[in-house]
DNA sequence: CCTCTTAATGCACAGATTGTGCGTTTGGAT
DNA sequence: ATCCAAACGCACAATCTGTGCATTAAGAGG
């Protein structure tokens, strides 16, 4: 069920890291992502941690931001919609929403600082799309390849909106899926 | 084409920015791109300069690396080879093998940190497939829209560099390419 | 060539942050 | 109930951050 890899899930260590994280997010939400309005000693003191915690724990507060991003942003599921399309649109829109306004483009800054975290993220998230293809192949559905969805769908989405600030209805997040999905049988695409 | 926004471009301040940058460039290929081997004061005593320049010119650490890192990846200029793959090969191909190296990718992430810097830096690179579309015009060439190349090889590149580290070899950018040329059925609606 | 003006730099320094050694607490296991 | 290792708090030296003030240098105009 949880996914703490620590040793101990259950006692003073998870309610500290629960506190951290809480203190990072408030604190970032008060400063609108303005991470040079952060330091160890505040979160630590909002948090009500020590400092020293925080150093042994996260070593750094790039990499405890991009833990705390990477958390925050994992909370969808795949659902069963019925459709491919559907399923497609029931994930990665609500993504979109989130990492396209100003704050959602600041924490996902935060966790491209730390290169693990962000691979991580990304197995996470070809973990999702290969699980959207397993339902799509369950009902009978023909359903492009994973890598095929990620450089149509997700990797244009994530791109323009790390270099071009670009909001969610600007995507057009919708339109990628029903032209990719679209290819085989489909005519022209109406927007 | 730098962005000589300074008002004094030829004096004192432009080498005090050039000995600043060669520091940086130098301190982060010594360190494996590890910026926690790297503060204001090491970069300062380095290029000669006082803290207080670095902090008064660019405010911040981050920020200083993050205006390095776009100044160090500008170099590629379109050039004409004479056809539009040809174009688009030997502008993109050297991007992607200096941004997939493991110090690409950490200089790449350096600049991301700061939002202003990586907007300019896409207008800069939408510039340059604009430039390659123009020489394609003028040879007779049908090209496709310019948001159409970013998505198709752009993006997918860029965002697997990111996200998953994969090498030039494995990101396969002459065939991207080869790919989106090779669609014949899709016109050039968008600018 | 000389003076003038002002942006850019150096200097000094108070305040804040970083990161670690050491003792104490906590929570699971025997 | 007792033990034990991991996690934490405390204290503190070293370092870094950022700003007021004096100084320097580049370009303009006489």
């Amino acid at each position: 069920m949880m996914t703490t890899a620590t040793p101990r899930p259950g006692g003073r260590s998870a309610r500290v890291q629960q506190a951290v994280h809480q203190a990072v997010r408030s604190l970032l939400a008060e400063n609108d992502g303005d991470r040079t309005a952060l330091s160890v000693p505040l979160v630590a003191d909002r948090a009500g941690v020590n400092s020293s915690t925080i150093y042994r724990r996260w070593g750094d507060l790039p990499r405890l931001l991009a833990a705390v991003a990477s958390n925050q942003m994992l909370p969808e599921q795949v659902e069963d919609t019925g459709s491919l399309r559907g399923d497609m649109e029931a994930w990665f829109v609500p993504y979109v929403e989130e990492f396209s306004s100003p704050l959602g483009r600041q924490v996902l800054r935060d966790m491209l600082a730390d290169g693990a975290v962000t691979r991580d993220y990304f197995q996470s998230m070809q973990g999702h799309v290969e699980e959207i293809r397993r339902l799509a192949g369950l009902r009978g559905e023909r359903a492009p390849a994973t890598s095929e969805i990620v450089d149509a769908v997700v990797a244009p989405v994530i791109y323009r909106i790390l270099f071009n600030h670009e909001s969610a209805a600007a995507l057009e997040v919708q339109g990628r899926i029903e032209r990719l999905l679209g290819e085989r049988s489909k005519g022209p695409a109406e927007t």
